[in-house]
DNA sequence: TTGACAAATGGAGATGACCTCCATATTTTC
DNA sequence: GAAAATATGGAGGTCATCTCCATTTGTCAA
């Protein structure tokens, strides 16, 4: 897909100089009050070389980005390969919070660069999301986990404790999330049904949207 | 707080088509792609105008995401009223997915708009978070939901169903991260411990963040 | 080493969106 | 119906974004 071709010296070095004061700054959040310009010029770099190696702010988010998700693929990989499938699971997504705390800038902005209608980043994050579906999947099959809820939700759910930067009691609603879902994938013990009846049936049929009242 | 003023006729009558106008650009998906100044053309109204009542893209996404919130509201009261705490919530939560899937442009303009930083709408949610927190605490005294787990959390889940505009399975996902949280809140039989050990011990701890991981 | 070709740089300047300002128009009040 | 108050609209200033190309830097063959 991508024919890397070998990037002369020059080029690596200042590639490599822009996408490491992106780190920085994007970890301050200061991101978001700094001309794009100048943030050329901070990285010690001509406009002309930024834009060729970043197009748009996104192009380079995406490049952070792809960092920080080869990374917690590894961390996914690991503890699936040590800890029982449902274990690996909550280890992960409890350090996926801790994560996203001690990178709350960083965290941030990407959740708001994402949130700009540039599905970039939501290509970027395959990756990821295919280690969240293969920790549930592995849960599932060892029969400790609910098999009618996809790995999806899960995904939606951590994008919102993303997406929900500068609530002032952050950390500890993330952790609410975490533990709600954990709880809500546990296998159901008998009784399927939770409390009261969902507004439209439609458990075995993503089809049609129920245009049900409000 | 707001002392609104009786405000003009003709200011009334733009103000108004402006909203209106609003209201249409957001559900189709278009608010973005759209130069301000031709928004303004659009409704009908000079650029100044627009600028006298909005002076921003989020006051005017703010003036339309109030009168969601007051939708939304009223109806969690409604419900609250009619069926048992449990219920209730479970109603609101499901409803609140139709919703927007059928406001779907809508939803995933504000989510977009919100992610900016821009508390603005935050403030905006205040009365649907207290919506939110009402229907849990009565869920809590009734017994059927656990108490160590606040609203926001549930907030935060529903800020990533809505963020999570262009998932291209969105419903069922979105469906199936209201199953979680209910499932989730659903008070636990005796065993609190879901799966596996929190990577952090911080149940009653809100003030360390832990910097463990990754 | 040197010459020649390719690749990359950087910053001056065009572009175009955002917002302000105020002369004119509309509403309200007396 | 006239004066005072309030609102309108769009021409034009301002400023971030991005393009373009003359110049510099790196690479490779002889």
């Amino acid at each position: 897909m991508t024919a890397d071709k070998p990037l002369r010296a020059d080029a690596r070095r200042k590639r490599e100089a822009l996408l490491a004061k992106a780190r920085e700054v994007f970890d301050t959040g200061d991101f978001f009050d700094l001309r794009f310009d100048d943030f050329a010029r901070l990285a010690g770099v001509g406009t002309g070389t930024l834009y060729r190696h970043f197009p748009t702010r996104e192009a380079l988010a995406e490049a952070v980005y792809h960092g920080e998700v080869a990374a917690l693929c590894d961390r996914a990989r690991r503890l699936q390969a040590t800890l029982p499938a449902s274990e690996a699971l909550t280890a992960f997504l409890r350090g996926m919070v801790d994560h996203m705390d001690a990178h709350k800038g960083l965290a941030r902005t990407l959740a708001t660069l994402m949130a700009d209608r540039s599905s970039v980043l939501a290509e970027g994050s395959r990756a990821l999301e295919q280690a969240v579906t293969d920790l549930v999947a592995a849960a599932v099959r060892e029969g400790a986990v609910r098999d009618d809820v996809g790995a999806g939700a899960v995904m939606m759910a951590l994008h919102g404790i993303g997406a929900a930067h500068d609530r002032p009691d952050w950390r500890a609603e993330a952790d609410g999330v975490i533990t709600l879902l954990l709880a809500g994938l546990r296998r159901p013990h008998s009784d399927q049904a939770i409390a009261g009846t969902p507004s439209t049936r439609r458990d075995a049929n993503s089809g049609t949207p129920a245009s049900a009242g409000v």
